[in-house]
DNA sequence: TCGCTTAATTGAAACGTTTCGCTTTTTAAT
DNA sequence: ATTAAAAAGCGAAACGTTTCAATTAAGCGA
């Protein structure tokens, strides 16, 4: 593999030349410049990111660590980070699991935007020590060098449990995913807030973990149980929809016997029949607000940004 | 940031022997080995990722560049490809769009996974010549060093495309999705065999770009031009939603009026009324046989991988 | 032609590791 | 005690860049 010693050997002219006009130095004239670049092409000489990094002690790349690429939320995220990041040239690398652990552990990035609730707080709070920036999506920490962003859960939910009442539902559930998520805790604040707000009691509380698999199973034991709400606000999308599943497979009409609600918004919330009602984050802009941060924490220049608000989308499901 | 030599002056040892260390080498006594692991934590040590990939000439990193983060059929992939890396522990990157370009510049990764469209042919070719290992998973390219592995798209289309005559119809149009990608080419030319080898026509062609979107618009102009076939053949199951969207909205039934397949059996396929048939590929396995692929060529190990077959999946959209 | 300013080019240090080959220390056998 | 062998530790070069400071070349006005 070419080096810049082979380009400048062949050039005729010094390693520090070469840097430089590859580099487009203003001190190299333009002609000469262009004979180097030739040159550099013909060789196919890629320079060594390694060196580079090793020499500037930065490498213009943020690593964006998530749980997994599954799931129907990520996507848009990672987008709008991508979106913002590549607009300041830097470059975006995205991990999930033992790959994440490596990446931590080796530095490759300047700074780190996790979305992983894989990763423990203590390991978190440790790496965070250490390695910075680092910004965190789904969670709060507090006393460390962890910035936290998190979209306004409480509000949006808060919100929907707003209009559920208004609907007129009156025995009202909520189906939690992983109980001490930060999106499950605001979520479920939100909701708890309205009903109280309402001098309503709340009917029934289900622990699932934001799985579909997981709705399937509580709705199962809802329907042994005898015991049904009115209505289930589910703390996401994928929840609610396993629980619908069951419900209508066992015969019970959506909203006509029991309404459902979700959050996120996922694709299948508008296909699914009765379409479902829940609530729309815009997650491409929210990338690129993370991404705005991530910029401000690098170049240290203070930037403020607003939390992303929720959007209502009440569909068909109660 | 601590650095080996803030690490050995600490431990009032060499660098070297704290390099050794670290690295578990058997010339250094177990109680060192501790006594420097234990300074090294209290400091925060972290080595430099760019300076050992510098000194060792690789970086035990896959790069996989896909063509962007949406769309439902990249994270079965991914997850393949990650779950035999890290078991080989290597450590998996993934980029999109022009953060690719700036990572394939920079040989930031030993090995480089790529399926996506977007990358040009003569960039592929250019780039192949420079960077090696590189498997493309979206085209073939001969005269090249790079290795292609594709699914058997061929196969599988000419099975379910043999399903539909066995079923009955005769007037079978074929959707395309964009026209020169070796996906759709295969999985046409799995179509059109199927139809010759039974003697019969092909009823028209109409040619989408994969998206959901441009199968509505294929629907429309269709319905305008009151040409209906018996059946239409997808390239992939989004434009086949798309289609179905149209055709139902405009009161066609659907396998009733008209039968629609798709390929790739996403999660929608099996949501959307009526169920799609569809093929599924099972994609964490091919996932795995990329990765197996990547790791021999970075061993220079030869394996035999075989091509990942589809699974005809029939429900009731014909 | 001389000196003076500006342009073009270069040498060498530095970034933080790994690793080869050598030296020093310890152990054990005589 | 002596010495050979084994164990532990160390010094320094090397990886491929960037960039400071210094050198050489060129341009130009008088």
């Amino acid at each position: 593999m070419a080096n810049i010693k082979d380009v400048a050997k062949i050039a005729g002219c010094s390693i520090s030349t070469v840097s430089y006009a590859l580099n487009d130095d203003k001190r190299i004239p333009e002609v000469t410049a262009l004979r180097i670049k030739k040159i550099a092409d013909d060789i196919g000489y890629l320079p060594s990111a390694a060196a580079r990094n090793l020499k500037k002690k930065n490498t213009r790349t943020v690593l964006v660590a998530i749980s997994d690429f599954g799931g129907p939320v990520y996507h848009e995220l990672l987008d709008g980070i991508h979106h913002e990041l590549t607009k300041h040239s830097y470059t975006m690398i995205v991990s999930t699991g033992s790959s994440t652990d490596n990446l931590l552990k080796e530095r490759m990035a300047d700074g780190t935007i996790i979305s992983d609730i894989n990763i423990s707080n203590q390991t978190l709070k440790q790496i965070s020590k250490i390695l910075k920036p680092i910004i965190i999506l789904d969670r709060k920490l507090d006393n460390t060098d962890l910035v936290d962003m998190t979209i306004d859960n409480y509000d949006a939910m808060y919100r929907l449990t707003e209009d559920v009442i208004n609907k007129g539902y009156r025995k009202i559930a909520f189906c939690h995913g992983v109980k001490k998520t930060h999106d499950n805790e605001y979520r479920f604040k939100g909701f708890k807030d309205a009903l109280e707000n309402r001098n309503l009691e709340i009917f029934a509380e289900y622990v699932g973990n934001f799985t579909k698999i997981s709705g399937t199973i509580i709705a199962e034991e809802l329907i042994k149980s005898n015991q049904l709400p009115e209505m289930i606000v589910c703390a996401n999308d994928e929840m609610a929809i396993g629980i619908m599943e069951v419900l209508q497979a066992w015969g019970y009409e959506i909203p006509k016997d029991i309404g459902v609600s979700g959050f996120d918004d996922i694709e299948l919330a508008s296909y699914f029949i009765p379409k479902l009602s829940s609530v729309r984050i815009n997650r491409f802009e929210w990338g690129r607000k993370v991404a705005k941060t991530m910029l401000s924490l690098l170049t240290k220049e203070k930037i403020l940004v607003k939390k992303e608000q929720g959007e209502l989308k009440i569909r068909d499901s109660y």
